[in-house]
DNA sequence: GATGAATGAGGATTCATTCAT
DNA sequence: TATGAATGAATCCTCATTCAT
């Protein structure tokens, strides 16, 4: 009888059960193996060319547990793209809700998305391959537009502090020439002078 | 001497079915077809999600057919690819070699631009899209690029005509301005601005 | 301490579904399956006559689960060659490690590999029919010819002891003559005096 | 009217009409291209690998010429056969026909065989792969058997005449011997003593 | 006799996903 | 939670053969 009291020690010991809290940071650790993992492959290679059990040998798990996260290839990939939209609006509107001058504003969210995008460019050039891949962003869509939309009010509002007429348009210019200029960048990182090219931009804003 | 008129009647008799011409012209025309079914389906589907056996229907022609003229899918993409390039640059250099005051010579090759684009969005969504998947681009980038440098030269020229101090910086904010521009038209075609957003560029150069 | 007997049991329950050595013996019947049946079908259809598809049905599993094993068909029937070859090896230096007189030792590897060939007629034609195919030899000759070399020598070693003078080209004409004893037993196995025709040779070294 | 007169002097001048034998010897040269083509191709790159449009290019004719020919790529393969079988009877029977001794008729056949397989080296090399092949021998296996037959009895009266006891049985030693000289010869030409080999051989009949 | 465009059935291979344990 | 063997639909590609001219 005395043996089935210490039954629970004993699996203590080779299960070293979990609390929730435990479980909890486990499967984020894995969440977390699996997205860089994903993403790395995806940027590298593409969407399409990697295959789920490179992603699951990347991350070190198998392909099993990475379906227990995600259910399928492509929701993997949304997650990753909403974490970085998610990501990215922390820091925006963090910056943009700041009281700051104008054109110090406008130069702060500036060179800060520059920044990003100069540390995180594999991750970027993914995104940016996706955009314009309509039958992969399908159902993102709408949320991601939805995200944008405040983005440009918030936009709009530091363009008219700023003296600008037309501040839609002018939202609309901006962003063009920003993405540009991102396109190009991330293409030929070494080669092209994006911080020549943002000064361009801000002496717009004689920011 | 009238007789002679029908020489290559009766070689076509004797020799074989059809002349060289005649072969060329029938490869040339499924040629055609075979880029055109492909270039509408890519650029709806994407190319992954592109079957060559979509293509052969959409062309009418089989499947066997198709892999007598290009060697793989991929190849086809880049016949495509290489053929839209060329194409633009066929009107593109012929507006630069034009005698015009360059402000003119500026407002005619961007809205030139801008015409192609709007003309043949898919095709350009297309371009788009594969710009930032480098399995696929790989193979094409030094042929790109070097057709690319022909372009930034005849870019430089203008701009020196137009007093520009570093024409090599003009030419990346240009091309950027305008290519972000492409890209915001393209994803959102009925409600973006593009006519006023050209204006906005050509007013920095006074054309 | 008897609870730890069951230890593996507690870890399969809960840490994985079987253990590394089950997964072990899982993929080695699997292999064991596809290549027996390969074989099979191999040597009665020939090997650009078969295909993965009836392979698989053959050995009772998938398409897929035959290229979770080897990268190709052409892998397979490299695996199936080098087992027979390797299996082969091992009866033939047993007996020529034995301690025995020359002349017994020479009858008994000869009729030794005459009973092998004649247990194993279609796997034997296989080997056959491939040595002379050199498109699908590529990649083996180096390695079979490393193999081949050391029997080259213990037969050599076998004939100084025979009293031969040339022990080298003894080799080769005792090879030649029994592997064209086999061919054309395999070609006819119900017509080739086969025993006869190995009593001829064995006459030879008074074996 | 009178234009029409002269129509098959223009006709004779474009299409030099031949007359009957002259198409014989045009069909004939062009059969030698095609066999010699296909025979080149089959033996270095294998039967299965090589295709009807590598043959056609080859011979430097159209696919449909070829089809003129021949029925089938295997109906090309079994002419080729039979072509070399009738050829190697030729001289095989002119010299077993010859008023000689015994022994100078063995030495004499068995020396042109291996002239006749080292001057043609690829084509018994191929020979030697399709003999094991049976899916593409079938058809073939009745005449090439009744053949062999002819050849068998010819060099029993051989044996004879050289006081051997069992004619058929010395047929079959003599036979595989020699196979399996070649065969080695074929595997490795450059490093097999093919000649020692065959004096080895040769000294059994004290020819 | 001669051509080569066109066909399409057939085959190798890939890979997202499932599931028993 | 975790594993990886197993599946099979999907897809690219090959190539012997036909046929209109």
């Amino acid at each position: 009888m005395a043996l089935f009291l210490t039954d629970h020690l004993v699996i203590d010991k080779i299960m070293s059960p979990k609390t929730k809290q435990q479980y909890a940071e486990i499967r984020e650790r894995s969440r977390q193996n699996i997205e860089e993992a994903a993403l790395e492959l995806f940027a590298t290679r593409g969407y399409a060319h990697t295959t789920v059990s490179q992603i699951a040998a990347a991350a070190g798990v198998s392909k099993g547990l990475l379906y227990n996260y995600y259910e399928s290839k492509e929701a993997l990939l949304h997650g990753i793209i909403m974490g970085a939209i998610v990501e990215s609006e922390l820091w925006w509107f963090e910056i943009m809700q700041q009281d700051l001058p104008p054109a110090q504003q406008m130069r702060l969210i500036t060179e800060k998305s520059i920044g990003v995008v100069k540390d995180n460019l594999r991750h970027w050039k993914l995104m940016a391959s996706l955009a314009f891949q309509p039958d992969i962003m399908q159902g993102l869509e709408m949320e991601i537009m939805q995200r944008k939309q405040g983005m440009i009010e918030a936009l709009q509002q530091l363009f008219e502090r700023l003296g600008v007429e037309d501040t839609l348009a002018e939202v609309f210019y901006y962003s063009a020439t920003l993405d540009g200029m991102f396109m190009h960048y991330m293409n030929r990182p070494e080669a092209y002078p994006i911080q020549t090219m943002v000064e361009y931009l801000l002496k717009r804003y004689n920011a």
